[in-house]
DNA sequence: CTGTTAGCGCATTCAC
DNA sequence: GTGAATGCGCTAACAG
C-alpha cells in the first residue's frame, strides 16, 4: 500500500530504501537489457518502489531522453460510430502506462489545431485512423514526425473484414430473395475509402453468388434529394440497399419516408455499424455490429507496436461481426 | 527511422541571437513581473525568438517548475450531444498554447483509467463537465489534485440558460396552440440532473403562461415500451412533448410510429440539442440548437481561469440558442 | 554487477 | 538591467 506523503518519492528515495544506487533503480525499473542484476537486488528495488508508491517523474524522464513524451491522436470529425473514440480512449490508457500522454486532436477544416499542437507539443509521433492530409500532413512530415495510421491495410490484416462483412450482408439479403442490390455511399469525401472498402467486400460476395453487380448511389448527409434517389433505385428494380454505415442508412430511410415508400416491402435497407439509434429509427434498422473490443484491441496493438511498445498479446480475430436483425430487411 | 527535422532551437540560441543572457530571454518570453527590461531588449528577444521559431521545451520547463504539465479531462460516457467533446477539444488547444497538454479520459464503470492516469501522469488538475464520483473522486482528492467542473452553477451563470431555453420551447409550442405538454426524460441516470435542469426551465415557462403543469415520462433508450407510453400521453390529452434531448426525442418518435400515431398531428415532439441526425428522422425533428461556440467558450474560459490562465476575453452570452423548426411540431 | 557523474533545457536566485 | 550559477529528477556513459 502506497503511503502518500506530500511530495512524490523520487528515484533517490527508492535507491536509499533499497540500499542501492539510483542507476540500479533505473535499470531494474526500466528493464534495461545488457545489465546483469542479481534477482535479489532486483526484487529489493521493486519492493522498495511500490512500497513507496514510486512513479517516475515524466518531465524529468522526457528531458533526459530528449523527447516530449507526447503523442498526438487525430480524431476524424465524421461520425464513424464509436470506434475511433474507443481506440483513442484505449490508446490513452495503454500509453499512459508507458508514461507517454496521448493528446487527442479533433479534425477541423483548417487543421490549425493539429499544426499548433505539433509545434507546441513537439509530439514523438502522430497517430490516426485515416492517413493525414493537407496542412496537417505537411506540418507533420516537415518535422519528420513519424505518423501511424490504421488504414485498410490493418483492416485487411484483421481477417479480411470486408469479405466476411460483405458475405454476411449479402447472404442475409439473398436469403430474403433480394438479387438487385444497391450500395449507398456517404457524400463525405473522407469516408469514401471506407465505403469503397465495404463495397469491395459486397461486390465479391455478390459475384460469388452470381448476382448482378451492385448499383452505387451517393446520399447527402442532410437528406437532400434522398427521396428522388430512392425512387430511382426502386424504379430500376433494386429491392435492397446496403449502406456504407448506419448514418447513411438513416438517410436512405428518410428518403423512403419522404417518397412514401415502405421499408422493407418496397426497399430493404441495411446498415453496418450497429449504432444504438438504429433501434429507434423508422423502421428499426438491420445492421451488423462489430465487436468493438476486438477491433480496438487490434488497432491499439498495431499502434503500440508501431510506437515501439510491442504488445505480446495478439487478440483473436474471430467473431468480430454479428448480424443485428431488425425491421428494415 | 525518420530523420527528425533540424534540432529545436533552445533558449540559449535565442539569447545568443538577441545578444542577451538566457535569463533575460526567460523574463521577456514569460512576461515576468517585477523585472524592468528595456523595450528594445524586449523586442530583440521577441524578434529572435520567432525568427528562430523558438518554442520552449515543455519537459524542461515542467521539470524546472516541478509540475507534470498535464491536465486530465473526464469525458462523460453518455451521449450529451457534441458539447462535452467540443469543450474537450477546445480546452486541448487552449491549454496547448500554454504548454500544458490535456489528456482526455473517458468514463468507465470502474474509473480504472482515471485512477491509473492520475497516478501515472500526476496531473496538475482534473477537469470535467460533471463532478467526479466514486473511485475517481476518491483517487483525485486523496492526492489533493484540484478538480474543476462545469456544474449547473456555471450553466446558470451562463444567462440562466434553462430559462431562456424553456421559454423558447414553450413559446414555440404555445404559439401552435399546445397547452398540455409532457416532458420526456431519459432513462440514463447520469443524465437525470441535466434533464431536471431543462425541466425546471420549462416548468417556469409554463407557469408564467398559466399553462397546466408538465407531465413527466421516462423513456427507455432502446425504445422499449415507448409506444405504450406515447399512447397513454395522447389519451391523457397531451398534445406535445418536450424531450430532454434529441436522443430522447428520437425514442418518442419511434413510439409514435410504433403506435401508429401521427406527428405532429397527434403529438408534436421537440428536442433540444439539434443533432444533425434530426434532419433525417421521421419526421424531421424540431429542436433548439445551441451556439456551441459560445457555450464552449464560456466553459473553456471558466476552466482556464480556474487553472490559473485567466482569459481576458469574456465572451458575450447572447443568443446561445436558436430554434430549429422542422416537421415534428 | 553496481556506484559516480555529467548533462537534458529551463526557471530562478544572486551578484555584477 | 543583465549575466552566471544552481538544481529540478532522470538517463546513460563510464568507472570501479
Amino acid at each position: 500500500m502506497a503511503v502518500r506523503g506530500a511530495a512524490r518519492p523520487t528515484k533517490a528515495d527508492v535507491a536509499r530504501l533499497a540500499k542501492v544506487s539510483t542507476a540500479t533503480v533505473s535499470y531494474v525499473l526500466n528493464n534495461v537489457e545488457g545489465q546483469r542484476i542479481s534477482p535479489q537486488t532486483r526484487a529489493a528495488v521493486r519492493d522498495a518502489a511500490d512500497r513507496l508508491g514510486y512513479r517516475p517523474n515524466l518531465a524529468a524522464r522526457n528531458l533526459a531522453v530528449g523527447g516530449s513524451g507526447v503523442v498526438l491522436y487525430i480524431v476524424p470529425r465524421i461520425a464513424l460510430g464509436e470506434l475511433p473514440m474507443e481506440v483513442g480512449s484505449r490508446l490513452t490508457t495503454a500509453l499512459a502506462r508507458h508514461g507517454i500522454v496521448l493528446s487527442l486532436q479533433f479534425e477541423t477544416d483548417d487543421d490549425r489545431n493539429v499544426i499548433d499542437a505539433v509545434t507546441d507539443l513537439d509530439p514523438a509521433a502522430v497517430t490516426s485512423v485515416f492517413p493525414l492530409t493537407g496542412a496537417a500532413l505537411a506540418a507533420v512530415s516537415a518535422r519528420g514526425i513519424p505518423q501511424i495510421h490504421l488504414g485498410s491495410a490493418q483492416l485487411r490484416a484483421m481477417g479480411a473484414l470486408h469479405l466476411s462483412i460483405g458475405e454476411l450482408r449479402i447472404g442475409h439479403l439473398a436469403e430474403r430473395g433480394h438479387r438487385r442490390i444497391a450500395f449507398a455511399h456517404s457524400d463525405i469525401d473522407r469516408l469514401r475509402p471506407l465505403g469503397d472498402y465495404w463495397l469491395e467486400g459486397l461486390r465479391i460476395a455478390t459475384r460469388a453468388r452470381g448476382m448482378p453487380d451492385l448499383e452505387v448511389a451517393t446520399f447527402a448527409t442532410d437528406g437532400t434529394g434522398a427521396a428522388d434517389q430512392v425512387r430511382t433505385l426502386v424504379d430500376d428494380g433494386v429491392t435492397a440497399v446496403c449502406a456504407q454505415s448506419d448514418e447513411t442508412a438513416f438517410v436512405v430511410l428518410h428518403g423512403l419516408r419522404q417518397a412514401g415508400l415502405r421499408c422493407p416491402e418496397d426497399l430493404a435497407v441495411m446498415g453496418v455499424d450497429a449504432r444504438p439509434l438504429g433501434a429507434v429509427s423508422g423502421p428499426p434498422l438491420t445492421s451488423v455490429g462489430f465487436d468493438a473490443r476486438v477491433i480496438v484491441e487490434v488497432s491499439v496493438a498495431a499502434m503500440m507496436a508501431e510506437l515501439g511498445y510491442p504488445t505480446e498479446h495478439d487478440p483473436g480475430i474471430e467473431h468480430v461481426a454479428t448480424l443485428i436483425q431488425r425491421e428494415s430487411t
